[in-house]
DNA sequence: TGTAGCATGTAAGCCGTTACATGATTGA
DNA sequence: TCAATCATGTAACGGCTTACATGCTACA
């Protein structure tokens, strides 16, 4: 059955920014990137997304065309092509769908807890907490950017899914780090 | 200022399974952290837990002890160094914490939603509420061996939060496998 | 005139994985 | 006696990052 092992997640991500039909340059796809696939994703570094580029239009899965040759700069706008419409479908539609992954700094650092104490670990999550709230910020912009287009209705599905993770992961942090002053207060046991 | 760089995290995460004073092999360390770990960072491959070992005993962290010389077969365990307590303690003090990176495949394909379409994705979003029902059955088991024991009050905390952040996640896809319904019910627009 | 942003890549290297290799012990 | 589990590694390789190299364009 001539199975062709399908190519790492991060260049269907990749590809499917380019489903959305508009011809980006490796430049553009990656602030798209910042914007989007940051969030549930990864932030591909920059010469990452010009490899990852190479290797879509090496499968034929994206065109590039050279863009602007006199008087403007040159440079190179991708597509993504009919057999790259049709992979991506394939990927979506036959490729397993595995579980998050979930790399959490401040978990970890919960986690041990009884080697930095309950005050510099209730710090850690105030920290935390203002860190939310400005990364919040940045999806709250974006979301917005989506309105309520219909083109980009499945995005802005995925923009309230964060938004509300971000609240979740919020008030989880709220509630943890009361939970350390209680302990710290009545200490080892009554 | 002789600044040593960091380790990778993966690094900390062991010796801090090491700080709890049993001595280990690779082996229990292993299988402790598929235990732990692996919901809130990564479950290193048996090698790496291994190459990790090395690696921290090359650096004098942790020191190995062979066991069982005769009679029983012979074993490494390895127990965390006062050099490692200290370089741990430092490591949580000092370095920065990072925000937690999110690899999400669910929210990834919900963002392509447009290629796939709604029935489709909405079936992944089932499939998905199932797999959370029985990662969380694994991780109330964890919680429950963790028990009140006030030496695991932190790891407690951490499955805790884990449990929450499982009954979130099922909230979410329930909620959008809904919209999704009555998008396709209302298809384009009014 | 200079700096920030646009634009495109190559090279080296680390983290972590899978595949491979090996063998002892326990219990059905 | 056979399989599962315990136990320990090495080798090859892939994904992705950082560092490095280069140069144009817009604008303050």
């Amino acid at each position: 059955m001539g199975q062709v092992p399908d190519l790492p997640t991060t260049s269907y991500a990749l590809l499917g920014l380019l489903s959305f039909e508009q011809e980006l340059t490796g430049y553009q796809l990656k602030q798209w990137a910042d914007a989007s696939l940051r969030f549930y994703w990864v932030a591909p570094a920059m010469s990452h997304v010009y490899t990852e580029l190479a290797r879509l239009e090496r499968h034929g899965l994206v065109a590039a065309r050279a863009r602007g040759g006199d008087g403007t700069r040159a440079t190179r706008a991708y597509a993504i092509t009919d057999e790259g419409r049709h992979e991506l479908r394939r990927w979506l539609e036959h490729s397993p769908v595995e579980f998050p992954l979930l790399k959490h700094p401040v978990a970890l650092r919960l986690f041990l807890g009884h080697v930095a104490g309950p005050e510099r670990t209730k710090r850690m999550l105030v920290d935390y907490l203002e860190t939310l709230r400005e990364q919040r910020a940045d999806l709250v912009q974006v979301r917005a950017e989506l309105g309520d287009d219909p083109a980009f209705a499945a995005p802005a599905m995925v923009a309230d899914w964060g938004l509300a993770y971000y609240d979740f992961e919020a008030r989880m942090a709220a509630d943890l780090a009361a939970r350390l002053d209680a302990d710290a207060d009545e200490p080892p046991a009554g």
